[in-house]
This record gives structure tokens, C-alpha cells and sequence, in this order.
DNA sequence: TGACTCTATGTCGGATATGACATATATTCA
DNA sequence: TGAATATATGTCATATCCGACATAGAGTCA
């Protein structure tokens, strides 16, 4: 299995509320798949909050609904940096990804 | 100028303290570079709390020398990710994060 | 039922970030 | 001062992420 789909399959793993340990995650990866699926989980709020379909957001974003639901689904392909600025975009301010964060 | 490079010089124009405006950016463009900027200097601060050369961190997070000072100097080309990542792995959890954010 | 809208998943070529390396420039200290 | 150590900067091949597209599935409503 290539490290992709293994890494694909593990995020779902963990969105489905497996522990960490079963996956072997250390620490800090453990930290970094929450910060993800924080963000995602947020952004997906800020999204239906304000009443707009994935393919709504993908046009704001310049971006396409199958990211935007990649996004959303804490998919590892998709950056911190993407999460950020699409967040960002959404009208979040510094503080308000803080917020989001803690 | 390619864009790489004029993004390199804009990055470094911010970090000297030059308004967003000057260098034509969105309000999300200026909060994501203000992120950066903030991860940029936390990180510093962490590993110069830690007594750590940037060669030592850099072991750290298998990584290179060059590519931490990058990461000190929110050059561009360092993603969101690995600045968090590098942060993690100095032991930040994601509650830390969300205050180095604010 | 079936047409319609929305979301999920897989794949791909091109774009961007990566570690590594060379080398320039600071900084520290004897 | 000069040697040693630390940090900055530029470049490159490779790895990873990107938007785009196709298509599957789920929900709604006539």
C-alpha cells in the first residue's frame, strides 16, 4: 500500500474516532491531525452558516468542490495552508483562527 | 521578476515593516502573512528558549539548517505546515498554538 | 419512480514546498 | 585581530499539494 492512500485511509481512521495509538501516531502527529480536523470542522460550519454549497465556496476560493470537500473531510492532501486561507477568506481574522484553535 | 522572487522581496518589504497596502494585499493576503509572521517568531523564541542551534533543530525535525532559517525568516516558500509541524515537535499542543496565535 | 442538487472519492498533469548543498555573512570569544 | 560557530541566502531535483475533471452516492421533491 503506498503511503498515500495508507495516510488517506488513516485520516479516516481517525475521523471516525479511532485512538491515536492504534494508528501509531506520535504525539505531535496526534497534535497535527487535531489542528486539521479543527479547522476543517470549522470551516464546514462557517461555510453552512452562511448558506453556501461547496461548489459556492469552491468559486470564492477559486478553487473546486472536490477540494473544498477534501478540505472538509480533513483529507492529507489538503495543507494547513489551504485550511488557513480558505478560513481567512470565510472573513476569520488572526484572532478568530486563535479562537478556532484553542 | 518572476513570482517567486517578487514574493521573496515582498515578504522580506513586510518584515521590515512596510504597510499592505504598499505591496497591494487583500486583507486575508495581510492576515495570512501576519500568521506566518507570528509562527515565524514564536519559533524562534522556542528554539532560542531551548538553547537549540538552528543546525540542532533542524536535526530535530529531520530537516536542514537552511530550511529553519527560512522558516525563522517567514521566507515564502515555508508552508503554514511545516511551521506547525516544527512547533509540535518543539512540544507546542494545539492549545499552545492557538495562543501563539492570538 | 426519476430529475435535480449537493457532497464524496479517485485520478492526473502542473504548480509549489521540500531537504540538501554550497556559500556568504554574522556573531562569539580567545 | 582571527578562528570557530551560528545564521542567512540562493539553487536544484524530488516530493507533495494543487485545481480540475469524472463519476459515484446521498438527499429532496414532483
Amino acid at each position: 500500500m503506498n503511503t498515500a492512500k495508507r495516510k488517506r485511509l488513516e485520516a479516516k481512521g481517525w475521523k471516525l474516532g479511532n485512538a491515536s495509538d492504534f494508528l501509531n501516531l506520535s504525539p505531535e502527529e496526534t497534535a497535527y491531525v487535531e489542528v486539521k480536523i479543527a479547522l476543517s470542522k470549522r470551516l464546514q460550519e462557517t461555510r453552512r452558516g452562511k448558506n453556501l454549497s461547496q461548489e459556492q465556496l469552491a468559486q470564492l476560493l477559486k478553487s473546486s468542490q472536490s477540494r473544498v470537500a477534501k478540505m472538509e473531510a480533513g483529507d492529507p492532501t489538503v495543507s494547513l495552508d489551504l485550511l488557513v486561507r480558505s478560513l481567512l477568506a470565510l472573513g476569520a481574522s488572526r484572532k478568530t483562527l486563535a479562537r478556532m484553535l484553542a
